[in-house]
DNA sequence: ATCCTTGCTGACTCTCTGGTCAGTAACTAT
DNA sequence: ATAGTTACTGACCAGAGAGTCAGCAAGGAT
């Protein structure tokens, strides 16, 4: 009746520890979780991880790309796809991407970033290139259709795809440090794209 | 011709040392700098640090506190004291305070107490109450005093007061990860804050 | 049943750093 | 000068946690 200690599943392993390395950063940051709490999480052992990933800091690094890269992607597909006409677009499918950030992984990696960002400088720019160049980029995109199309008059936000992200941003950092004083970040989100679209219809005087 | 190997100077010590600890935090983060690069830094021995901080940790809650007080009673006052028009009034003092600030200390802040914050709470609970509470409190006043003016139209912004600053912690955190993509937030700002305006002129559809 | 490969364990080492404290020397008072 | 006070030093300690590795046992091959 003596049950086996443990099972091999070589194939499993990396992605299972990866998912409990997630976990453990997001409630206690980097510095903040010890390998072991990983691994405990992970249900192995300490060794096991050192087998999969050379480094705590690798650990780490793989953790991020892996959730990173998927929701760009997403972004993107969206704006590329659609064929509404583009104050429609914003107030629907833009704006629903938008507030589901604050509440996302996204929010975990932003404060890991922030966290750890200045001592792995390849990570950084690793984030900067396949996440936020791409999708300022897309956005990007989007204004100047609108521009081409009649829907937008030309503004500076052409160039500050930056702007339609500020609220979200707030958010994240709002959420980060301030949980226990509620924020309507929906609202906010919504409020803010009210002003960018009343902004694309602004006469200047 | 034996030069005094250092001197006492009991009174001067401890603004010395937390400044020192300022530059540190800023350059490595809390976890990335040791108490003996502060003492280095202000000259003085690992141990002497020790006596007028009891902690690492009160040490640092002692430079968070420090740096912080002064500059949100700066925006308190001119919001209260001026007398220009509402529009006046933002596009030059308050644009003018907005900007200074991703290259303020108030960044280096931000970016410690989104590492260190989740670790402690009473810090984060001080600053708050400090800096973000009155803040926003006097952001908004100064909206309803133009409501009540007429300058102003009634809006949702009046509830969220955080709208306002939201390119200004876009600004930090981009600052604090993509430093070296230079991103011109005195623009990111300025139109942001036109659109504010012209979000406040528009009618209801 | 038995061997063999290798996924896996857990106890170990080693470094790093926060924190201590006995002793030293700078200033003061006489 | 000299003695007394205490700001200051620097060598030390202790704990924590990253990373290692010899050996064990799971599961497949024969």
């Amino acid at each position: 009746m003596n049950e086996p200690r443990y099972q091999r599943r070589k194939e499993d392993r990396p992605q299972e520890i990866a998912e409990a390395a997630f976990e453990a950063f997001a409630e206690n940051g980097y510095s903040g979780t010890r390998v072991e709490d990983v691994a405990r999480r992970a249900g192995v052992s300490k060794g096991l991880t050192y087998l999969y990933f050379k480094t705590k800091e690798e650990l780490f690094k793989a953790v991020i790309r892996n959730v990173v890269t998927r929701r760009v992607d997403a972004l993107i597909r969206i704006v590329e796809e659609t064929d509404l006409p583009s104050e429609d677009f914003v107030r629907g499918p833009m704006l629903d991407f938008m507030k589901t950030i604050p509440d996302s992984r996204v929010r975990i990696v932003i404060r890991l970033l922030l966290e750890e960002g200045p001592r792995h400088p390849d990570l950084v720019d690793y984030y900067y290139e396949n996440v936020v160049c791409r999708g300022l980029a897309a956005i990007r995109r989007f204004v100047e259709r609108g521009i081409e199309r009649g829907e937008f008059r030309p503004t500076a936000i052409n160039d500050l795809p930056q702007l339609f992200l500020a609220p979200v941003m707030l958010s994240v950092v709002w959420k980060i440090l301030f949980a226990k004083h509620p924020l309507d970040t929906d609202r906010l989100i919504e409020t803010h794209v009210e002003m960018l679209l009343d902004h694309f219809r602004a006469r200047p005087e």
